[in-house]
DNA sequence: TCTGGGGTCCTAGGACCC
DNA sequence: TCTGGGGTCCTAGGACCC
């Protein structure tokens, strides 16, 4: 068994490539995309981050930068990008037979089996050039790819080839020797699996570059920190620690949270919005065929509101295990009356359903409440009428089409690959 | 005025049991 | 005066990821 070898695929600055790609006046400006809420900036094109624009800040505090250099502002729009992410993800799958789509713009591949099939060393490297110029074909999405014998020394290789243009986007990370030199380069928080307040504390240990890490005491880092860092560690050193997860997995929770555009006071306010991210919650249960046993249910107000910040929540058990929109609707709601607390503006809601369990794991009790006859046929009913008609088509009476509360998004652009209407027009 | 959302994993500490 | 020890389960909270 040869030693596996592991490419990370990551698009480029993925959410703005994806408003590019129907922009193409956007190429070479300034570009960012906001957050749910049109809150902060999670995309940056380089042109933006050249300007000094940070990760995650809140847009009212560049309304200046964008004023003075004209840079492009979206709100994010999820069912182009979901679109965009599966076109780019079945070109990756097709070229390989091992993938893990770890997230909306990043899969990892295995790819020792297609090594060494002309007899060259640098096979894969043209290989990884050769798909990535694929992929852009295909799609339109510029990707970066970094090749290593670990997942963590990966996605190393992979910031290297964003860090350094000169490597095309491709870095190979297979050699020991150019493993020693990356990792004398990067700054232990570029590795994956070290946050902030981690490499804080690496930092008063000494370890300050990712090299330290890899050569650090094992024993003792798994004293001081957990067993996960030491394996961190080892895939730093070259050995592979993290294998392909084979998925997607059923998820063990499901939330639902958002924040509101504007600040909420009265219970039928917050009623609409629990019932609206309830449904939400309740489709994705369906859709990965799990029943429910427990909702769990919050309202905030504001985390920069100042000292009074408040959180009040609930956990409820559910009288039988339920997938019934109708059923969490209605549990969520008596919790909401349980902890709803008047004169409080809130800010945010939010539904987690957690305890999922799959329909053949519970067994019925004639002596508990019985579950909605025919519930599943009515669900499946509303969940083709959404899927054909478009989200909400089909939804509970007590929500409105177009509520106080609702989402701000102001710069958003068409749905142009999802939505008939929005076609992108050729004159 | 305006600061995202959805996940997973790990640890510490308490309750409880034998 | 001297007052065990180990295991399990649960929960809350922290840290990390994109």
């Amino acid at each position: 068994m040869s030693k596996p070898v592991y490419a990370l695929v990551d698009c480029n600055n993925f959410y703005v490539s994806c408003e590019r790609l129907f922009r193409p006046d956007l190429r070479q400006r300034p570009v960012v995309v906001l957050s749910n809420n049109d809150g902060c900036v999670v995309s940056r094109s380089n042109e933006a981050k050249a300007l000094g624009i940070a990760m995650g800040v809140p847009l009212f505090q560049i309304q200046d930068a964008i004023r003075n250099h004209g840079i492009e502002v979206f709100s994010s729009n999820y069912a182009l990008y979901a679109d965009l992410s599966d076109r780019v993800m079945n070109t990756l799958a097709a070229a390989v037979p091992a993938i893990e789509r770890y997230s909306i713009d990043e899969s990892f591949l295995e790819v020792s089996c297609l090594s060494g099939t002309a007899g060259q060393e640098d096979d894969l490297q043209q290989w990884a050039v050769e798909l990535k110029a694929q992929v852009l074909q295909h799609t339109g999405i510029p990707v970066s790819i970094g090749l290593a014998p670990s997942k963590t020394l990966a996605k190393l290789a992979n910031w290297a080839s964003k860090r350094w243009p000169r490597t095309g986007g491709v870095v190979d990370l297979r050699d020991p020797v150019r493993q020693r030199k990356l990792l004398a380069l990067a700054p232990v928080e570029q590795v994956w699996g070290v946050g902030r307040r981690l490499a804080q504390r690496l930092r008063l240990m000494g370890i300050e570059q990712a090299s330290d890490l890899a050569s650090y005491d094992q024993r003792l880092l798994k004293r001081s920190f957990n067993s996960v860092l030491q394996r961190t560690a080892r895939e730093l050193a070259g050995e592979a620690c993290f294998p392909l997860e084979d998925g997607p997995e059923r998820k063990k929770i499901i939330a639902s949270t958002r924040s509101f555009s504007s600040r909420i006071y009265q219970q039928t306010g917050l009623a609409e919005a629990i019932t609206l991210y309830t449904s939400r919650a309740a489709e994705k249960l369906r859709g990965q065929q799990s029943l429910c046993q427990v909702l769990h249910l919050f309202i905030r107000t504001g985390v920069y509101d100042g000292s009074q910040a408040q959180r009040h929540q609930i956990t409820l058990e559910l009288p039988y295990p339920t997938a019934d929109t109708r059923d969490l609707v209605q549990q969520a709601l008596q919790g909401l009356s349980r902890i709803y607390q008047p004169g409080i503006g809130y800010a945010k809601a939010g539904v987690i359903l957690m305890e999922l369990i799959e329909p053949g794991q519970y067994t019925p009790d004639m002596f508990k409440p019985q579950p909605r006859p025919g519930s599943d046929q009515v669900m499946t009913v509303m969940d083709q009428i959404n899927h054909y008609q478009g989200r909400g088509s089909l939804r509970l009476g007590r929500l409105p089409a177009n509520p106080a509360w609702r989402m701000r998004q102001a710069f958003k652009s068409p749905a142009y690959t999802t939505q008939w209407k929005d076609l992108p027009r050729v004159r």
